[in-house]
DNA sequence: CTATGTGAATGATTTCACAGCT
DNA sequence: AGCTGTGAAATCATTCACATAG
């Protein structure tokens, strides 16, 4: 399959949030300016994205709100559920146990794993912090297809590496660091603090 | 100034932490071909992005650590301290609040506000939980310069309307809309569960 | 001899504009 | 008439390659 740009796959994951919205609200076409208005891009860049993978509008009409959904999680891979875990039971690893927002969205977070023995046994939402020590073999009895790095960035690369081995072949990673893998894993990097520098760039120089 | 490329300025922040990184282990010049290893891009693109703002190296030899440092955290705007303000006291509202990566970078939250009676009150971090009707009188008091929105998306673009009204220039939305705001008003989002998503479409296609 | 700085070339993404359905 | 689908054009970002300085 023809390589789709990364920006293009987060337009789609924001087209199928609004269409589950339109959804919601009983709405039962829309058309690409629709879409456009609501993701804060144009109408030419929502048909654009959309032609990579097929036709599914109608030409005078727009699109089925429903079936373009059902199209969206098919080609996001959506159409099931995830495993996930993640590894660090800091601030930030707590929050995302207990975020609600990826559950509802197909990412079920299973598990969560410190170093710190301090740490260890604590409740982190509804799951227990286990022994990092205990991955290896947790992942070899419930596999899971994504785990999230939140660690301090000395740790992430030791700890990248052990997922790899142990099968994780997506790896969405907290750490300011440049992981390095095998290339057939899939690396994402979120890095809040970057966010805010970009912002104070913008506010320096406007 | 000429328009830099969000994705520049992202790479500039990253080279800023590699250098603070090597300052702290007394390493005294870099190549741009270190800083590009270190994070993920090439030397040609290192040198391009510096090229932007200025001449900043020695040929032949590379680039003086403490210098450029110096330099990027002028270009980015990190050579003074940023007030933060968090709308929003769930899960990830009180990471972040809690999260000493910000602090280290010199953005030192403030606040934290939520609507919901039984969180006003409560303590996140070691700041109180105000009632979001204060907003107004405290950003008066006491300006920020960045709102980090991280409410439900239902709520995010009539609190945003309420920030700018109250002189924020800069928000980071954590909420899954799209903000409509006047122009002069930078707004970052983050959006993790299409972080999740965009590694969903991996799997499936590779 | 090493490594920067930078135009020129390439590659990627977005926008344009219009033919073609409904 | 209205709105999609899509080549072609325009814009934007990255990589190349080399003259230039230490």
């Amino acid at each position: 399959m023809r390589k789709i740009a990364d920006s293009t796959v987060r337009r789609l994951s924001l087209y199928l949030r609004f269409l589950e919205d339109f959804e919601g609200q009983g709405i039962a076409t829309v058309s690409s300016d629709l879409l456009a208005t609501r993701g804060g891009t144009t109408s030419a860049q929502v048909r654009k994205d959309l032609s990579f993978f097929g036709s599914f509008g109608k030409r005078g009409l727009g699109y089925a709100v429903p079936e373009l959904a059902v199209k969206l999680r098919d080609i996001l891979g959506l159409d099931r559920e995830y495993l996930v875990t993640v590894i660090g039971a800091g601030n930030i690893g707590e929050a995302l146990v207990r975020f609600k927002g990826f559950e509802k969205r197909g990412f079920k977070v299973i598990s969560i794993y410190d170093d710190d023995e301090t740490k260890i046994g604590q409740t982190r939402g509804n799951l227990t912090v286990r022994n990092h020590t205990l991955l290896e073999q947790d992942l070899h009895d419930r596999p899971v297809d994504i785990a999230i790095i939140v660690t301090p960035w000395t740790a992430a690369q030791e700890l990248a590496d052990r997922l790899v081995a142990a099968g994780v072949r997506a790896i969405l990673n907290f750490a300011p660091v440049q992981l390095k893998t095998r290339d057939d894993v899939l690396v994402k990097n979120v890095n809040l603090a970057l966010e805010l520098e970009a912002l104070s760039y913008g506010l320096r120089n406007s």
